[in-house]
DNA sequence: GCGTATTTGTGAACGCAGTTCAAAGTGTGG
DNA sequence: CCACACTTTGAACTGCGTTCACAAATACGC
């Protein structure tokens, strides 16, 4: 019996890695606790550091698994039969409609503190890359005359945009909206992205 | 003498709130610990409880002050003379040149927890409601076919896609951009926005 | 199969944080 | 000047993530 211990450990990885999903589901990011978790999951706390560095990285194997949802529900909002704009608002909307239906998932993506330590995990940026280029392609389409640098910040720009739509309109702290408002607003602004109007820039 | 122990009370509030405002400007809101402010402060850890609620507390006070000079800052970015576009951009180019200047203070404005105890102090709503009477304004001379009720949300859009431009361009764990390039960004989104391009919402 | 060595799991203990509270100190009214 | 109430104090309490000396389990040599 070669695997016995690696077994029993990835076991214990995974059962840990759901448990710790649903508390931060339930209860957001700061009602994570070690022991909690331990008991729920029926070993010592220790074990948990066995398994994991330690809480943080805990959480990120959970916003892996948040991003990897988050970046499925958005391809599956379009077919690619839709105008680039009409693509954008879909895509938006379905990224909407995720923070708003896992709202403490969705904020865990976000709280986590990964300033120091350097090393943000290769599978954050790439999983980011992926969402950039769903909304790359549809401002290539709008913008065909822009280069390949002017694109890559338009569509930050994009997704930073329709972001901060999306986070201070669901956390009412700000401005309390209902959600259809916020498809509002982000159709607001989307439907009125066009070719340059002001040269006074 | 009456008020002794009330002017004592007074100067260690201020004291207290100037201090931890160096604190968080230096390390972040984590880094501000009761221990060491008290010790800071020359007073005893319980003094602070005397003063304020609890460290939330002292923490809103700072933002407070915070959300004074952020809204003075954008204030003081136009004078009324420029076209309604080139404003909100200007304004916009202030909030992002004070969140680049004061990141940590920024930061500390939207990463307290303030979403139960229910009570949002009427100073954060009053102050944000200062921010988009500046924002309302211009929008209502580029779409003055509005009601109140749409111009009221295109007002927070625009807050928001602004603020996530500014937010995601600030840390550089999502998309480190330099500071013009955040500049670019802001440009590229306000500088596009027109009359409705688009009927196919 | 048995005894030894190594690896793994345990949970009490540590450090550090915010907050509280009995006791010491201070100011006030008579 | 004294007695009483209010204020201030900092040690103690609670809760947390994390560690580590020890115990249990496993693997290995014979």
């Amino acid at each position: 019996m070669a695997g016995k211990v690696a077994e029993r450990r990835a076991a214990l990885r995974v059962r840990l890695i759901e448990l710790a999903e649903e508390q931060i589901a339930a209860g957001g990011l700061s009602s994570l606790k070690a022991r909690e978790l331990a008991a729920a999951a029926g070993c010592a706390v220790g074990a948990i550091y066995n398994v994991f560095e330690d809480l943080h990285g805990l959480v990120l194997e959970v916003n892996g698994h948040t991003f990897k949802k988050l970046g499925a529900a958005v391809s599956a909002s379009y077919d690619g039969s839709e105008s680039p704009r009409q693509r954008l608002i879909l895509m938006s909307n379905a990224y909407l409609e995720f923070a708003a239906e896992h709202p403490k998932l969705w904020r865990a993506l976000f709280d986590v503190e990964m300033t120091e330590g350097g090393a943000v995990p290769e599978w954050y940026l790439s999983s980011l890359g992926g969402l950039f280029n769903n909304i790359r392609a549809p401002l290539s389409e709008l913008y065909a005359e822009m280069g390949e640098e002017e694109l890559g910040l338009m569509t930050r720009a994009m997704f930073s945009a329709v972001h901060g739509i999306v986070l201070l309109g669901l956390e009412n702290r700000i401005s309390g909206v209902p959600s259809e408002h916020i498809r509002t607003m982000i159709a607001q602004v989307l439907s009125r992205i066009g070719p340059e109007v002001a040269s006074e820039v």
